[in-house]
DNA sequence: GGGGGCTATGGGGGG
DNA sequence: CATAGCCCCC
């Protein structure tokens, strides 16, 4: 491809990422730490692609998230104008469930089906799971559902499951031997309702190319002579393979890009695998490989901690962040007594920056590691009228209202839609109970048919029978509405047809008000789509605006995905949510041990390294200032809890921190009850030291020795404990230690995979 | 059989 | 603290 270099873009690139956007043939891939222009490298690359002469509707960009994408096309845009509307940018989810929309015909669904969201999965495995007549305590759904989840990422058939040792061995020792049949049942059942889960968007696009009907393989690969991976850290093996086969064309050089960071690879739960860095050069031998180093985000000491943090992961690939910032500000460590301690001090510091360093609302995030601990901090806001927005949780397209709504659409666009049917047969309550509804559904699987059929062809001779009458009237009344009308008029009767609109309209009450006005803007949004005149690349003019594309589009959208991000409003959202995300000042909250570390989490050491990876992603968040948090005890499950300090607070060297704040760093729990019910005041500023030995090591003059040279007999320095001597090492690297200075209980058990320890005599 | 209210139980991250 | 399941009344 011929290159002009006179693209005035490329100015504003490094050697590395000028290198990275002008190798536009062949597999190429980009090794990317965090703030180190990523994007900008990928949406540049696609721009010179098409100054090159590239065909955008040729190029294929695949990313995670749809607000990614969107940022993506909007840069592309600035420099290539709109031509950049042709490139098919987006997610994995919802670009394959564009072309699954003009294909699925040919695999056996129908190109209006349904796609299923997890709840609607997990309705559907729970019937299965009663239909069997099993334990629902032993088999809880939504176990159930990650496991035929994280088969289907790796493209195992429930044939192929059941013939699977390793798997049937682990569902056995479970107590769950089962699964596999319920996998099977669920499989025919999504089959049989013409619906997809979001699995299946991926494995049914697999199955599309792999089965190659009509040559459709060869249809797509032509297409997609360019494709290029966002995140690539995060692909399952299944991606991973629909992205090979895409890439491939009759025998030309597989135009093939991938972009990732293997230090923040956070979603192995949901299948993704680390292996496919690896994989990839070994499937790619001739791949140019490009490290982009430099952080442009960050000031020095918040670079710093990343690097010292991610040093405790050993299976990385070499790579060290700098940055030629200043040194900015040191981070802040913050000790709370409570919960809702943490949620004050938060607020305070936010109030002090403001006012200290001129920030706006919009200039902080507050990063958890579940959303439910955004409710402390909704509360604290509110009182300091601070205005704040959370992500996550509860979305939009989540709520019951809206679901509502949307299950009548579902039917009306495909009545095979079962889970649909359940929710709305009785809703607004017009009699049909759950004995009918089950009565229904048994039917309907010893048929093999959808509930709507049953609902055709049974005579009902109970009282229900008036009942469901008027339901099928409803429903078929809204279908025949549907097929005249457009999606927009087709939804204000389905709203009004089905009596959600009277319902909500006779609550008075504030929260009625508020789900009327959902139920409003959800038309409203339906209206905007059919409104909105531009086709998306591979969009048909007959079926893109249609109702079914719209329910499929929403289904794959989550509320980062909603306007307002303009707002000026402080952010609170989970880590893994932040991703690819930058703030001037962010809040690391709620670093504790069982909980950051998640206790979940706490098994094996490869999970523990996802954490890290995790904490690592979070901290770079950061511009500017960096704010780490942590409460002595926490309310959980109703009852308060107790833990120690998130082991990632000492992972970060202390000349990172502001002294100022590192003098309440490390409470004592266990050892010292004295810190409990203590008044509040005084425990923000009560040093735990007077409750330790005093040990006098200058923090700079201490260099741990690696892990390896630790031996038994040995006389070791450590940081919080003294010198001590080595008295035995086990085999899971666990150390005893005792520390003469520690009066009580001088023996210390540490492992030595985290510990820092400084050898003094051998 | 259906509806409403009460009690017990269980909660990671996301497309 | 939200939801499912259970019990009791209609």
């Amino acid at each position: 491809m011929k290159q002009d270099v006179g693209f005035s873009y490329l100015n504003e690139l490094n050697g590395v990422q000028k290198d990275a956007v002008t190798a536009l043939e062949g597999p190429v891939m980009v090794i990317a730490g965090p703030g180190s222009g990523k994007t900008r490298v990928l949406t540049y690359r696609i721009a010179h692609l098409i100054n090159c002469g590239a065909n955008p509707g040729q190029i294929l960009a695949l990313t995670f998230t749809n607000k990614a994408a969107k940022e993506m096309k909007a840069r592309i845009e600035r420099v290539v104008g709109n031509q950049a509307n042709k490139v098919w940018a987006g997610t994995f989810h919802s670009l394959f469930a564009r072309i699954l929309r003009v294909e699925a015909h040919r695999i056996g669904y129908p190109n209006d089906f349904t796609i299923y969201d997890s709840d609607d999965s997990k309705g559907v495995i729970d019937d299965i799971i009663k239909s069997m007549n099993l334990d629902k305590k032993v088999y809880p759904a939504g176990q159930v559902r990650s496991r035929i989840s994280a088969a289907k990422s790796n493209l195992i058939t429930p044939k192929a499951y059941a013939a699977n040792d390793d798997l049937m061995a682990l569902d056995r020792m479970n107590r769950r031997p089962l699964i596999y049949q319920i996998y099977e049942k669920y499989a025919a059942k999504c089959i049989r309702a013409g619906a997809m889960d979001f699995d299946d968007l991926l494995l049914q696009m697999y199955k599309l190319l792999y089965q190659n009907p009509d040559n459709v393989r060869e249809k797509y690969q032509r297409q997609f002579r360019f494709v290029m991976v966002d995140e690539f850290q995060d692909t399952n093996y299944l991606q991973y393979e629909i992205v090979k086969i895409l890439a491939k064309y009759q025998n030309s050089e597989e135009n093939i890009c991938i972009v990732g960071d293997d230090a923040q690879s956070i979603y192995s739960f949901r299948g993704a695998t680390i292996e496919n860095i690896l994989q990839f050069e070994h499937d790619f031998p001739q791949v140019r490989t490009y490290k982009l180093e430099q952080n442009y985000r960050s000031t020095n000491f918040i670079v710093n901690a990343a690097n010292e943090v991610i040093t405790y992961n050993k299976k990385q690939i070499q790579k060290k962040i700098f940055t030629e910032k200043e040194d900015g500000k040191r981070i802040k460590l913050i000790k709370a007594m409570t919960d809702s301690e943490e949620g004050k001090r938060v607020s305070d510091t936010i109030i002090e920056q403001k006012n200290r360093y001129n920030l706006a609302n919009k200039d902080f995030a507050i990063l958890y590691r579940t959303n439910s601990q955004s409710r402390i901090f909704e509360e604290q806001l509110r009182r300091y009228n601070i205005a704040y927005r959370i992500y996550g949780g509860l979305s939009f397209y989540s709520r019951k209202e809206i679901k509502d709504l949307v299950s009548y659409l579902r039917m009306v666009v495909n009545d095979k839609d079962d889970e649909a049917l359940k929710r709305v047969i009785n809703y607004p309550k017009r009699g049909i109970g759950n004995s009918t509804i089950e009565q229904i559904s048994q039917i309907a699987d010893d048929n093999e048919i959808s509930m709507w059929q049953v609902l055709g062809q049974m005579e009902f001779t109970s009282r229900a029978a008036k009942n469901i009458a008027e339901f099928t009237g409803i429903i078929k009344a809204c279908k025949a509405k549907a097929v005249t009308a457009n999606a927009y008029d087709a939804a204000v009767f389905i709203a009004k047809a089905s009596g959600i609109l009277g319902e909500l309209k006779s609550d008075t009450s504030l929260e009625g008000q508020g789900r009327l006005e959902n139920v409003t803007s959800l038309l409203d949004g339906i209206k905007e789509f059919v409104e909105d005149d531009e086709l998306a690349p591979g969009e048909e003019v007959a079926t893109s605006k249609s109702l079914a594309a719209f329910l499929q589009t929403i289904s794959l959208m989550t509320d980062q995905d909603k306007d307002g991000a303009d707002q000026d409003t402080v952010t609170l959202m989970s880590v893994h949510s932040a991703k690819g995300l930058e703030f001037k000042s962010v809040f690391v909250v709620g670093l504790e041990e069982n909980l950051f570390p998640s206790y979940q989490a706490m098994i094996t050491a490869d999970q523990i390294d996802e954490e890290r990876r995790l904490f690592y992603v979070a901290i770079t968040r950061a511009e500017e200032h960096l704010t780490l948090t942590y409460a002595n005890s926490r309310y959980h499950f109703g009852n308060m809890r107790f833990n120690d300090p998130s082991r990632f607070i000492e992972e970060i060297d202390q000349k990172n921190y502001d002294p100022l704040t590192i003098l309440n760093k490390k409470p004592d729990f266990g050892e010292s009850s004295s810190s409990f019910g203590e008044p509040k005041l005084l425990g923000n500023f009560k040093t735990k030291t007077l409750n330790q030995p005093q040990i006098n090591i200058d923090p700079k003059d201490f260099v741990p020795n690696r892990s390896e040279d630790i031996k038994v007999g040995q006389k070791v320095i450590h940081l919080k404990f003294g010198q001590g001597t080595v008295k035995s090492i086990d085999e899971r690297m666990v150390a005893s230690i005792v520390f003469p200075a520690l009066n009580d209980n001088p023996e210390k058990r540490i492992m030595l995979q985290y510990a820092k320890l400084q050898i003094v005599e051998e």
